[in-house]
RNA sequence: GGAAGGGUAGCGAAGUGGUCAAACGCGGCAGACUGUAAAUCUGUUCCUUCGGGUUCAAUGGUUCGACUCCAUUCCCUUCCA
């Protein structure tokens, strides 16, 4: 099977900007890239599903480039509803530091940052240099901004899609970068690249872009809640991680394990035969959370999580030792008691509940456990009479939610 | 700068003087069922010492009483210049 073969079965193409390109990707080495802004001091799982192309097309013999992009991070990518809030300088520098360092540390390739080739570019060089080459009308059209004439948009982002095209000719200059692949939302910008260089170089430069990965519901892949799943393990930990990858939808699940794993072809079929005999077993849910979790934390993370799921989910908690727990737990939200404290206080106190009438709620419903039974009274007395080996309290809230506390 | 429309809980959206802590939908959280799934069903979703307290952009005003009326301010959108 070729590259582009491998990438069609996975279903990681959507768009290319030129037929051409099946061929070079097969037959040529390229130097590509592939970026994000740095809107967070982390990456998201979101990220790593895109950037983990960069790996497979290294495995190839391509050349990947990183780009943060400290300077188009100041201005920000056209949201399809409305104006973005503007991130402050420092800001964006701490970000790109985190970021530069979460990139290289997982994917160990160059990472750069467009903000050093655009700094020193002033406003009349931009507009003779780049801006002369894009006509207004063309970037009027991008489906991204055209979208948002109603709503309104402001020049600054209204420029960004010319940046963007900016860092792709800048690349392209002074590394040879010739491919640029990204997520579906990203086609408008890497196009306008192509069409600066085209003009400015008289080249041809390529684009790819991949589909958005998306569960069952249409909700993108890793937005749980509201919060994003983080690959800084400090920020989202490798057990939430696992909850994650191991609660995919069956229906969802090949499709994660060809777009998120480097098994191949005849891996995969295999898992999806098993699994469809025996779905409740869940095999290629937990060979799924496997193969990402030691992707991007390595294997003593993996197992760490693999643990700590099977005694929360199947064992019981009092069964282990307090220096057990402290060991698989690690990244549970934690706290101190110190002192008497009652059950109520002490979940309202350490957000475990945003407040008194919803902890009686949650006590009432019992949804609250204490190192594994069920509490329903409010004024339990939480010490370190009851605290396991005399040292920590396991509390739970609904069936997969736990906090720590360590008697002081 | 001018004209018009608008700002209600996490979001969308009703309410246009009292029966409003504010319909409804989504989302969230919990419970049942289960495979730690999906679907479904049930409860719940400002705070509370359960007396009550604080909310409908902000500030003042009218009124016995304001989310609702008036004034000013701030913000958003559209159109015109």
């Amino acid at each position: 099977m070729t590259l582009f073969e491998d990438l069609q079965w996975r279903g990681l193409i959507k768009d290319i900007s030129s037929p051409e390109l099946e061929k070079k990707l097969n037959e040529e080495k390229l130097t590509f890239y592939i970026g994000t802004d740095p809107t967070a001091d982390s990456m998201h799982i979101g990220h790593f599903s895109s950037f983990l192309i960069a790996t497979r097309l290294a495995k190839y013999g391509h050349k990947p480039i990183l780009l943060i992009g400290g300077a188009t991070g100041l201005i920000g990518d056209p949201k399809p509803s409305k104006e973005r809030q503007m991130i402050t300088v420092e800001e964006v520098k701490k970000n790109v530091d985190k970021l530069t360092h979460q990139a290289e540390e997982i994917f160990g390739f160059e990472v750069v940052n467009n903000y050093d080739w655009t700094k020193d570019i002033n406003v009349l060089n931009f507009l003779r240099d780049y801006g002369k080459y894009i006509n207004i009308n063309y970037m009027l059209d991008k489906d991204i901004i055209n979208r948002r004439l109603e709503s309104g948009i402001t020049f600054c982002e209204f420029a960004y899609t010319l940046l963007q095209g900016m860092d792709f000719v800048h690349l392209y200059e002074s590394k040879g970068v010739t491919l640029q692949v990204a997520g579906s939302d990203q086609w408008g910008n890497i196009t306008t690249g192509i069409e600066l260089a085209r003009k400015k170089n008289n080249v041809e430069l390529f684009g790819m872009t991949m589909p958005l990965i998306l569960d069952d519901n249409g909700v993108k892949f890793g937005k749980t809640e509201g919060n994003a799943l983080w690959l800084d393990k400090n920020k989202t930990s490798s057990y939430e991680l696992y909850q994650y990858l191991i609660n995919s939808s069956d229906t969802c699940v090949i499709d994660y394990l060809k777009k998120l794993t480097f098994l191949t072809k005849k891996e995969i079929e295999e898992i999806e035969l098993q699994h469809n005999n025996n779905p409740e077993l869940r095999l290629a849910q937990k060979t799924l959370a496997k193969e990402v979790i030691t992707f991007i934390h390595g294997k003593e993370e993996f197992d760490k999580a693999l643990k700590m799921s099977e005694v929360l989910f199947s064992g019981n908690v009092n069964e282990l030792t307090s220096k057990e727990i402290e060991i698989c737990f690690k990244g549970v939200a934690n706290f101190d008691i110190s002192g008497d404290i009652t059950l109520l206080d002490l979940l309202t106190t350490n957000n475990i509940c945003s407040s008194r009438r919803e902890a009686r709620e949650f006590l009432n419903n019992g949804a609250i456990s204490v190192n594994g039974n069920i509490v329903k009274d409010e004024n339990m007395i939480i010490n370190k009479e009851c605290a396991i080996d005399e040292k920590i309290i396991v509390i739970r809230r609904g069936k997969k939610k736990y906090y720590l506390g360590f008697i002081k």
